[in-house]
DNA sequence: CTCCCGATAT
DNA sequence: ATATCAGGAG
């Protein structure tokens, strides 16, 4: 039966993280904020762009826009011109305009600590809704899956769906919860470092002996 | 599926 | 030249 399968890749997953968290002591969110709705914002401006960069913008947008209702209000070519550098600006202004509306209209100028409510800001799935709820609030409700969670879950056997909403449910079945918001941090350093989306560095991977696509991926 | 978008690695 | 980067919407 699946039983017998999911035990592997439970009891891989279990070492898989014991690994980790030996090599990345210190492996945790990388995005600047000092609340939620800088975090919310933050995330929402990673798409597709490295924490270094949305850092480099956020220090400057966080000076002028401090409130919902600053970015509610904002002009949209002004915002548009400081999260530049973090790519697909025109979008993300627009989301981040719209999103802080339904903040200011529907949620009290607050950032909500439900999922169901947060997947309504324009611009906010589930990655970043699981992101912000574990990071701002300590709500742990589900896996944030982004690119480099999505490609070791499928190198490391952990999953083979495609879909990040299914890899998140593979995920949540065997990773143990109190390692939900932790995992995510442990995966993304890691693919960052060496299990790098063109490049993975098998040769000086901790991983290695625990994953089937070790030295078979180029 | 495509589009959004600039920067960087290969 | 092309793939990829803390994704999400249409």
């Amino acid at each position: 039966m699946t039983g017998s399968a999911k035990g592997g890749r439970e009891d891989r997953v279990r070492r898989v993280i014991s690994v980790l968290e030996r090599e990345y002591p210190d492996a945790k969110i990388a995005l600047n904020y000092s609340n939620p709705l800088e975090l919310l914002v933050a995330t929402m401006l990673s798409a597709q762009c490295t924490d270094e960069r949305v850092n480099r913008v956020t220090k400057e947008l966080f000076k002028k826009y401090r409130t919902a209702e600053d970015y509610a209000n904002a002009d949209l070519s002004e915002l548009e011109a400081l999260i530049r550098p973090t790519g697909f600006y025109r979008a993300k202004a627009r989301n981040l305009k719209r999103a802080a509306k339904v903040l200011v209209e529907k949620f009290g100028s607050k950032v909500p600590k439900r999922m169901e409510d947060l997947l309504e800001l324009p611009g906010v799935a589930r990655k970043t809704a699981n992101i912000v709820l574990a990071n701002a609030y300590g709500i742990v409700e589900g896996i944030a899956v982004d690119t480099h969670v999505r490609r070791l879950s499928r190198r490391l056997g952990l999953t083979k769906e495609e879909d990040q909403d299914a890899i998140e449910r593979d995920l949540m079945k065997i990773v143990p919860r109190e390692y939900w918001g932790k995992i995510t941090y442990l995966l993304m350093e890691h693919g960052r470092r060496v299990c790098k989306a063109r490049k993975p560095d098998c040769g000086a991977c901790a991983l290695r002996e625990l994953c089937p696509s070790a030295f078979k991926a180029k």
